[in-house]
DNA sequence: ATGGCTCGTGTAACGAGA
C-alpha cells in the first residue's frame, strides 16, 4: 500500500499535474492540502474518472484538504471534533483499515504574528485529539504540510533560519509531541540523501539551487512504521511548468 | 535591502504562503 501527501497550492491550477502525477504514481492513497476551493467547486468527476474515490473540505481562497483513493472511504472527520475552526485543514478517513488524518497545518507567518499563538495551539489540539486516535486505531496514519523543519537537517541554511518560524524550537517540541504519541517520521526511518527537501521558495531560483526546506511529512504509528519498506520525495513535479513550490512525499506499506 | 515568485480575488494591487 502506498500513501503520499502532497501541498498543491491550489488544486485548479495544479489538477492537470495531480491528474498526472497519479497516472505515473498510482499511489493508494493521496493526501492534499491548500485545494483552495469550495466543496462546489471541487473537481470530483475528474478524480473519479482517474480511478479514485474522494473526500474533501475546502473554502474560498485559502486552505482546503482532500483524500483520494482507489479504495473504499469511510469514518469521515471534517476537522478536529476537538478544535474549533473557521479553517478548513484537516480532514480523516479509514481507508482498508488504516486511519488516515490529511493535515495542512498553520504556517504561522513569523513568530510575532498572532497567527504563531494560532499555530502552537492548533498543534496542541491536534496532538489531543491523534491520542484518542491512536488509541481506537492501530493502524494510523497522519500525512501533511506541518510547516515545521524537525532538525537543522532539514534546512538549506540553519543558520540564516535560526529562531525563525517553521523551525523555531516551540513548533518542534509541537512536533515532537506527536511522536511521543508513538508516530514516527517515516522519512527517517531509512538511510536518505543529505539536503532532502519538500518545499522550495518560488523566488530566488529556490529549487534550482536546492534552498528548501523539509516541511512535509508522513508520520506511522508503530504498527504502520514497522511494516514500512520505503520513503521518498518525488523532485520530478516541481520541475514540471507552473509547479506547487511542494514536492509529494510517498510511503510504502508492505 | 522585507524584496525576490505564485496564487486568489477580481480586473488593481494586495494578502498570504514559507
Amino acid at each position: 500500500m502506498k500513501l503520499a501527501t502532497w501541498n498543491v497550492n491550489s488544486l485548479k491550477v495544479r489538477l492537470p499535474q495531480v491528474l498526472q502525477w497519479l497516472a505515473e504514481n498510482p499511489v493508494d492513497v493521496l493526501c492534499l492540502q491548500e485545494t483552495k476551493l469550495t466543496d462546489d467547486k471541487f473537481p470530483t468527476a475528474a478524480i473519479e474518472a482517474a480511478g479514485y474515490q474522494v473526500v474533501f473540505s475546502g473554502q474560498k481562497t485559502y486552505n482546503g484538504v482532500a483524500i483520494l483513493s482507489k479504495l473504499p472511504i469511510s469514518d469521515v472527520v471534517k476537522n478536529n471534533p476537538l478544535y474549533e475552526d473557521a479553517q478548513q485543514r484537516i480532514l480523516a478517513a479509514t481507508i482498508a483499515g488504516v486511519r488516515i488524518v490529511c493535515a495542512y497545518v498553520p504556517n504561522g507567518q513569523s513568530i510575532d504574528s498572532d497567527k504563531y499563538p494560532y499555530k502552537l495551539g492548533w498543534l496542541a489540539a491536534l496532538r489531543e485529539w491523534l491520542a484518542r486516535e491512536a488509541l481506537t486505531h492501530d493502524k494510523l496514519a497522519v500525512l501533511g504540510d506541518y510547516n515545521i523543519a524537525p532538525e537543522d537537517r532539514d534546512v538549506h541554511d540553519p543558520a540564516a533560519w535560526a529562531g525563525q518560524v517553521l523551525v523555531s524550537e516551540p513548533e518542534r517540541a509541537a512536533l515532537a509531541a506527536l511522536t511521543a504519541l508513538g508516530l514516527e517520521d517515516a522519512f527517517r526511518l531509512f538511510e536518505q540523501a543529505e539536503k532532502s527537501f519538500s518545499w522550495w521558495d518560488y523566488r530566488q531560483l529556490g529549487f534550482r539551487l536546492n534552498k528548501g526546506m523539509r516541511i512535509d511529512h508522513i508520520l506511522l504509528s508503530k504498527a504502520l512504521a514497522a511494516r514500512c519498506s520505503a520513503c521518498v520525495i518525488d523532485r520530478a513535479p516541481r520541475k514540471w511548468e507552473q509547479p506547487s513550490d511542494h514536492a509529494p512525499v510517498i510511503a510504502t506499506i508492505d
